[in-house]
DNA sequence: TATAGTGTAATAGTTAAATAGAACACTATG
DNA sequence: CATAGTGTTCTATTTAACTATTACACTATA
């Protein structure tokens, strides 16, 4: 896997997976692969995993269970709101930085229809 | 100045002059404060903010003039350059996000557009 | 009950970022 | 020409992230 090296890897690995929650990809009660075997596919270290693990089930998104392994959890509430959150974050982000660089309300909007649109006809 | 610690500092502060540079703060030709000054500002070591303006210096922004100082590069359109740069970058980065949380192209302007909507009623 | 598959924890070593502090080089100016 | 204000460079130290390795704890099952 290809990271960042501008952010920590472990939290580039939490981000991969809640997309993976997200998209559906994992669904609520699955299990996810061993550690050692995330460890693998990444092509990261099994305590970098557990890093992202560890925080996750702090955050109530994953369950763990000794000798069993990983789950997502249950809870579908706890993974939707878990999207919104994201999404918001992404926007507000977007939203601070194009407005610190002079652009207004309706200059952020334009120019993100006009991003998808010249997208659009490169990927033709 | 407060810093995200999931960015190196260093970054952070190439953005933050970026910034200054395109909202006019600083223009062409504008001498920037003193290294010592802008580290005292930043409540940063004189170091990091060294480490910014040599990437700055290397990427042609910043001009530096020993014994002088440092001077924002007299040609505009390097700056409208790094402008549509950053801008584009953030398009970027926000568009992979939304679309890899399984928005689609209508969605992601959708949710950009009720966002900034919801904020605007907020900060009345 | 032995064994394979799992999560968990601990120790040690490496690297990048940041800090602290000092010294050096150049410019302007009283 | 001395001095203050600049940028530049270097060394040493600290810290967070990551890696490597090993050991331990629990579960399922042949």
């Amino acid at each position: 896997m290809k990271f960042d090296d501008k952010v920590p890897i472990y939290y580039q690995i939490k981000n991969q997976l809640y997309h993976e929650m997200i998209t559906g990809e994992l669904e609520p009660g699955d299990k996810l692969p061993a550690v050692r075997q995330l460890a693998v596919d990444m092509t990261v270290n099994v305590n970098t995993i557990q890093r992202a693990l560890g925080e996750m089930i702090t955050e109530g998104v994953i369950e763990s269970q000794r000798g069993k392994g990983n789950f997502v959890t249950m809870d579908h509430e706890r993974i939707t709101q878990l999207k919104e959150e994201l999404i918001t974050e992404q926007l507000e982000r977007v939203y601070q930085q194009l407005h610190a660089l002079d652009l207004s309300d309706e200059d952020i909007i334009a120019s993100l229809e006009h991003f998808i649109k010249q997208r659009g006809e490169q990927h033709v």
